[in-house]
Formats: C-alpha cells, sequence, structure tokens
DNA sequence: ACCTGAACACCGTTCAAGT
DNA sequence: ACCTGAACACCGTTCAAGT
C-alpha cells in the first residue's frame, strides 16, 4: 500500500551494508545478476551512490571474498598436523558451498585482499607450528593450492548450474547415450561405474566424497615427504 | 596506402577460420578483448556476419577450446601408466601455455564439447587399458580434476597480468614489506625461502617445478591405492 | 546463402551538479 | 559528506532487410 515513495529514513550506506547486501544478492541470484546498478536498486539508491563506498566492481567483488573468508572457522587446538589441516579445509569447503559464487571469484582475481592473506597466513602457520620445515610447507602450499579453500578444480562440475541444464543432464535420451558409448566408451564406463545405485548417468557423484579422496592423497602424499625429510635441493641454489 | 575500401575478394567467413581467428586474438590481446565485435573487426567484417558460423559467444568459448585441444600430444605407446599420465599432461600443459587464455574458459564451462570428450576418453583409457579398475580410475579422475590439463589451480598467480602488476609484485615498498612483516609473517617467512637466491619476493617461484612436485604427490597416491587394490566399497551400493 | 544496419537492453564508470 | 542525473563508451543479440 505504499504509493508515492515511501520515504522511510533510509539507513546510510556504509561499506559494510554494500558488502553484505552484495554477498546475499549473489547468494540468492548468482553472480552474473550482481552488477553495480542491480545492487543499487536492491539498496534503494542510484548505482553512482555506491563509488562512496567501494572504488569500482573490483574493490566490491575483494570485499565480498573478505566477508565470507570471516566465516572459516579457526584452526582446532591439537598438535597432529593431519587433522588440523584435514578439519580447516573442510570448513572452508562448507562456507564456500554456502556462497557457491565465491569460488569463481576466488579464481578470477589475484585477491591479495587483507583477509585472503591472512587466512593463508594461518594456514602457514598450521604446518610451520607443527614442525614442518620453510622449504617443504612453501612446496606444498603449492600443491594444495585451491584446496586450501575446500574446492578442487572439478571438470564437468558447474558450480552455476541453471535447473534446467541440469534436468537435461539427469535424463539423457536414447539415441544421445548411444552416440555417447560410440564414440567415448571409456567416459560412459566411468560414468556408469558410479551410478548404478541410482539408475542415473548424471550427478551420481558424491562430491564430498571425491573431495576426501582426492584431500586424503594429497595429505598421504604431504606427509611421506615429510616423514623422509624431503628437500626440494635445487640445483644452483648457490647461483 | 589504402584509401576507400581495397575491396580484395575477402576469403569467405567458415567456422574455422572465425575459430582460428578468435584464438589468435586472445593468444595476443588476452580474453578480455575478445569481443564478437572486435572479432569481427579483425575479420573485416560486421559482428552480425559471425553468427552465420557461430551460434553465439558461449559457442565460439566452445569452438576455440576444440581448437586447441586438438594441439595436444597424443599418449606414448608404453605399458608403464605412470609414465604414460605424466607425460600426456605435461603435454597439455606446454599446450594450456601457449594459449594462456584457455585456462580460464576451460574453468568457466561446463566444457562438454567433443573435443574435450575426446580427450577425456582417452585420458581415462590410459587407465583402463594399463590394469586400473574402473571404480579405482573413477576417483582417480576426480582427484586429477584439471591437472589433467596440466594446471593447477595456484592463488595467487594472476594468469592475465598486466605487466604493470608484475612489475609492482616485483619491486614491493619497504613500507609495505614492513607491514607484510608484521601482519603476515608466515606467508612472508615462506616467500623468502623460495627466493633468497634471486633477491626479489614476487614472482621467486618455478611453476614448472611446483607443477610436478604436486602431480608427483599425487601420482604417488594413486600408485599406492591402486597396489593396495583400494575400492571404495562405500556403504550402501547395493541400496 | 551469406552479409548488413539499425536497434534493444544491458554493462561499468566519468563528470558536474545538487543538498 | 553523501547522493543524484545525464552521458559515454562499451557489451551480446534480435530482427528485418539487402545482394
Amino acid at each position: 500500500m505504499d504509493h508515492g515513495t515511501r520515504a522511510e529514513p533510509r539507513e546510510r550506506l556504509s561499506r559494510d551494508t554494500v558488502l553484505r547486501a552484495a554477498v546475499a544478492l549473489a547468494d540468492e541470484y548468482g553472480i552474473a545478476r550482481l552488477s553495480m546498478r542491480s545492487l543499487a536498486e536492491v539498496l534503494g539508491v542510484v548505482p553512482m551512490a555506491l563509488y562512496k563506498h567501494v572504488a569500482n566492481k573490483d574493490d566490491l567483488l575483494d570485499g565480498m571474498l573478505d566477508v565470507i573468508v570471516g566465516e572459516i572457522d579457526p584452526p582446532v587446538e591439537e598438535r597432529e598436523w593431519r587433522d588440523v589441516i584435514r578439519r580447516r579445509v573442510l570448513s572452508a569447503r562448507r562456507v564456500l558451498r554456502r556462497h557457491r559464487w565465491a569460488r569463481r571469484v576466488l579464481e578470477t582475481r589475484t585477491a591479495m585482499t587483507p583477509g585472503v592473506l591472512a587466512y593463508t597466513d594461518s594456514f602457514i602457520g598450521m604446518f610451520l607450528e607443527r614442525g614442518f620445515p620453510v622449504d617443504l610447507t612453501h612446496h606444498v602450499m603449492h600443491a594444495i593450492g585451491s584446496r586450501m579453500w575446500g574446492f578442487t578444480q572439478e571438470l564437468f562440475d558447474d558450480p552455476e548450474a541453471d535447473p534446467a541444464q541440469a534436468a537435461a543432464d539427469a535424463v539423457p535420451d536414447q539415441a544421445a547415450l548411444q552416440q555417447m558409448a560410440m564414440r567415448y566408451p571409456n567416459v560412459l564406463r566411468v560414468a556408469m561405474a558410479s551410478t548404478h545405485d541410482d539408475g542415473v548417468v548424471g550427478r551420481g557423484c558424491d562430491d564430498q566424497f571425491e573431495f576426501e579422496f582426492a584431500l586424503d592423497l594429497l595429505l598421504d602424499g604431504i606427509g611421506d615427504r615429510h616423514a623422509r625429510g624431503w628437500t626440494s635441493a635445487r640445483p644452483g641454489a648457490d647461483r
């Protein structure tokens, strides 16, 4: 019943309100629908008003990342490195799954924001404080890569899948399946292996299972190198 | 000396010429500068002319991917799975480094194009044909993920870095370094460890070394699971 | 069959002005 | 100090028309 502009004294904008509104908007409608203009509309303000609180769109995205990085649990107090790392990664994973746009944004930017740096620093600390040498820790961090955020670069999973696409995947028509079997027999065999129990070809994989499988492969390898006192000992280190 | 439109009988467009021109344009100026409009201009044609050969921009990107996937070497003839996989991955890596935009494009799309499927099928085949069970192969493919294309999701490396950014990274001012040391001591220690030999803080890491380190961690883990006859044996498989 | 031109509905962002 | 309005230089794409 609000004809005319119900001029409730709209709260003054702040960087924080802008960032949180942006996160909420991306959570609900996806990052593709987040534009300076759509965000302004949600906040009941003209697009240019945002630029008082955010330098530009990149700065907005960086800020959004920092907001959600703050949601990752701190490391647990324990001396066993493997468990500490494992839990932290799985906590990050839960956060990134709540904010499905965040993965893509993390991949996109160079992301040297304060929050991201703080998390990285704390993550490295988990190794160093538990006796890992700096050299090994360095290479280990590279090997872990995006898995410190709880995601693996999976092929063929679309993080922003529209339901239509998902439905199409789930019910492939017979002809397409036939073609598939001819041309890509190995893909099909592997896809079938994961899904014979629920009868569909698409989405039969348990993402969480796959993630932990890969994470444990990695942690095993790391533990092995650590136990063997591995160093990079690269030729020309004294050059 | 071409005043007026030098009406050389411009070659008729084809899907192939369009795709190759797009690849060349992205190679030279980066994917951000590739638009339907800029591509049309390069081809000396009006934007809408492209739509006869390409359904839309997504289709263009898919096509570009298929062009470069064709550049990956076929698997070598050998019976040792580890070496075959390793070489194939490193070949893919060389291709993706020639076309630096491709990594981002691969990440972005669901990418179920014929070329991508064919490569995936052949990749899976390398395991199956060398005695890996289907179940293990399935999980292994998930664990390998984007590494089958020769890239790891690295944090803090910008694939499309502008030179200005790179320069800024390479020569951090003293004050920034000081701040860094206070706030992110662990990040700094690790960064220093890799670079004491060339004296700069930024880009001191040997990407190729890091990639192979991580790849070998993974391959070791895979070999271990294979040797132990690992199966997923998930509860409820008969449900 | 292939290419063109004008138009539509979007972007991020600048600049000068309002209160 | 904060917000506004109009404008600029871009996008991808539709539609009706040209040859």
